[in-house]
DNA sequence: TGAGTATGTGAGTGATTACTCACTATATTA
DNA sequence: TAATATAGTGAGTAATCACTCACATACTCA
């Protein structure tokens, strides 16, 4: 829970009750949806007067923005940042599958941390523009770029196919989304060997499901 | 459009007025979702008064709940008939490549015409337990099932690597979701070839993206 | 034709919605 | 301490919500 608040830290410091708002609202956002969560539910169940809300956020709309731009960047931008797009080139990740496993376990940690701003994610991204402006721009100027220098760089040393890279990134993303949706949001309740999934996964993806 | 009341059919006639309002409600519903949807925003644009809309449907979620559950059924049910396992078994499709492409092409065909409605089961899937419901049943009684006869029979064959049936649905279901998500839903107006991506899509699931 | 039924209407209902505002309480700084 | 700013309150508001119901019209079949 507190992963969460991490998540969102902003730069300004926040009052008692502003954390229990962004608090409350993403539980019920993530477990009913922006539209049918009512201001006065979410008030309740943080222990704040309703008024409190719009003294902080100026619509309801604007607390659904704050609670999912910190998502968007924090997924997007803190992997693909320096660290990691530099490493590849400094062989820490010799072969694609070693980056391939650092990738999953990094993003199957933070979506563990954030089912339930991951799910207001997925979910509101249809219905809000600002959402999903929000999330091509990070895709396209972080996420993308990063992607396509790694996958140059290992097609040159002969780990990948000379597939087109939109191929790539469209067989390889699918398959870690949908191993982690069903990890987190179909089945979390199952008794899950995460590593062993992780590693089959990568197997998967590297040698597809053909027979010998 | 027609393809998509064709997809609603209920066995009952439906008067000209009920088709508008399914046909307004699917429209809406897809656009902005069920919760931002109201019932006189259906009346307006299937022109007609707001009381018809409750003469056909006892409530708005009813309204709702006839939308989607002939889609589940249709989706889950028509591809996975007898007709289709029955002809795998009768070397119809002598490698499993061969049942994936019309699998594929099958689904993409009905997704293609049927746009709005799998956006609205998608969408609404998350909130509604009574189309989870639906969901999970279908998908345990009639997907499953075919899915699992067909995997054991190609792995004796020895077409498919000697995985788990789970593992193996786990990963070719979202390699074919995300490319259909991709193809209608993130980029419908990009200059397809739907052919090539299909078959594309198949190399990939076989052989995975490793290099020689 | 006439009686009965199915279909369609739209003004009306109480409940709920996001949001406001005059006010109080607390913290900050002069 | 006095002055000012920030944080918190909750009753109030107009708009909108899903849904009802008394009534009008159109269709069916004896």
């Amino acid at each position: 829970m507190s992963d969460m608040i991490d998540t969102l830290r902003h730069d300004e410091k926040m009052t008692p009750k502003q954390i229990e708002i962004l608090k409350a609202a993403i539980e019920l956002i993530s477990e009913k949806g922006y539209y049918n969560t009512s201001t006065s539910e979410i008030a309740e169940r943080a222990g704040v007067a309703e008024g409190t809300i719009f003294r902080h956020y100026r619509t309801k709309k604007d607390l659904l923005i704050k609670i999912v731009k910190p998502v968007i960047t924090d997924f997007s931008a803190s992997f693909f940042a320096e660290q990691f797009v530099h490493q590849v080139f400094r062989e820490k990740y010799g072969h694609f599958e070693d980056l391939l496993y650092a990738f999953i376990k990094n993003r199957f940690e933070f979506a563990q941390s954030n089912v339930p701003l991951i799910k207001i994610l997925l979910q509101e991204l249809a219905f809000h523009p600002e959402i999903q402006t929000a999330y091509k721009r990070a895709f396209s100027e972080k996420v993308y770029p990063a992607l396509n220098q790694a996958i140059d760089f290992y097609k040159q040393k002969g780990e990948l196919r000379d597939l087109p890279n939109e191929t790539i990134i469209r067989m390889v993303v699918p398959s870690v989304l949908g191993f982690m949706m069903t990890r987190f949001i179909l089945k979390p309740d199952q008794n899950w060997d995460d590593e062993a999934e992780i590693k089959q996964t990568i197997t998967v993806i590297m040698g597809g499901v053909g027979g010998t």
